[in-house]
DNA sequence: AACCAGGACACAA
DNA sequence: TTGTGTCATGGT
């Protein structure tokens, strides 16, 4: 089939593309040259950083909106600095802000960022990111990408998922999150849970409606409320996080649940998932410092 | 080669 | 409420 790549320039400053790229928020980019291919919304995509800003490629649509869709993805609009301005004043996190100079949030799809962290769990990113693509090579479907390119494939809708068995997941790796990633999909192809309903919701009481869902306790749920919908106080503690936490501001002795969960939410201020996601790409990259 | 990974859950005390 | 075992897989 024929396809027409189009091309673009998003004139955006500050904007740490490897660093949000590979800061364990999504798993599907790869590094391909200079730049970095991945899927966003069924699409073929790839991205090149330079000082003028964002170089992108991506297939013809059709003329639709244009660009929107991959701004919105890449929250390129976001002004950076009033972000960072909220954070409090201490030695780690601007530690960690000068490391990870540029890093964002991206506003992915709910559905595979709440599957992909469903595959989480005490995976490595890397192992995360093989269940996924393994996901996506079986049960995805193809994409059109440029020629003399490997095949791309979209990530796979919760009808079909939903219609697969358990063992047919485990092939991809992932386990014993098998089960709860079907059931996931089968709550939201039923329509027991709507994902876009979610949207206009509290950020608590969305919270509370995807931890209805099996395999999703408050870390995952967090992940996507923070990922995907763009609640900018969720605050996802994994045990990253909880190391830093314990030893830069707990160091006494370990907080309760509730004691940690009070202190994350008014400590870090109105962007608290912001400043959690620096602190973890920071301790993930730069182990020694802290 | 042990140890651990962007956890959740059932069950014990 | 807080602690422990279990689940599956493989990277480091």
């Amino acid at each position: 089939m024929t396809e027409r790549v189009e091309r673009i320039l998003l004139p955006v400053r500050d904007y740490g593309l490897d660093a949000t790229l590979t800061s364990g928020q999504a798993f599907r980019w790869r590094q391909r040259g200079a730049g970095w291919e991945g899927v966003v919304g069924g699409r073929w995509v790839y991205l090149e950083s330079s000082a003028a800003g964002i170089h992108a490629a991506a297939n013809a649509t059709g003329g639709d909106h244009g660009w929107d869709w991959l701004v919105h993805y890449l929250q390129a609009n976001v002004i950076l600095d009033d972000i960072l301005h909220t954070f409090p004043d201490d030695r780690p996190l601007g530690e960690s802000v000068a490391a990870c100079r540029g890093l964002r949030l991206l506003r992915q799809d709910p559905w595979e960022c709440l599957a992909s962290f469903i595959c989480s769990s005490t995976k490595q990113i890397v192992q995360i990111q093989q269940i996924i693509e393994l996901l996506c090579q079986r049960y995805g479907q193809p994409l059109v990408t440029p020629t003399a390119r490997s095949p791309e494939f979209s990530f796979p809708s919760p009808a079909r998922i939903a219609s697969l068995s358990e063992a047919d997941l485990r092939l991809c790796k992932m386990g014993f999150r098998a089960p709860y990633l079907r059931e996931a999909a089968q709550a939201i192809d039923t329509g027991r849970l709507d994902l876009e309903h979610l949207r206009t919701l509290p950020c608590p009481v969305a919270r509370a409606a995807l931890m209805e869902l099996p395999g999703v306790g408050e870390k995952i749920a967090n992940c996507v409320l923070l990922f995907a919908y763009g609640f900018p106080e969720a605050f996802p503690v994994d045990v990253w996080i909880m190391r830093a936490l314990r030893k830069l501001y707990f160091p006494k002795r370990k907080p309760t649940p509730n004691r940690l969960r009070r202190f994350v939410e008014t400590y870090f201020g109105p962007n608290a998932g912001y400043a959690q996601q620096y602190l973890f790409h920071f301790m993930r990259t730069r182990r020694d410092v802290i």
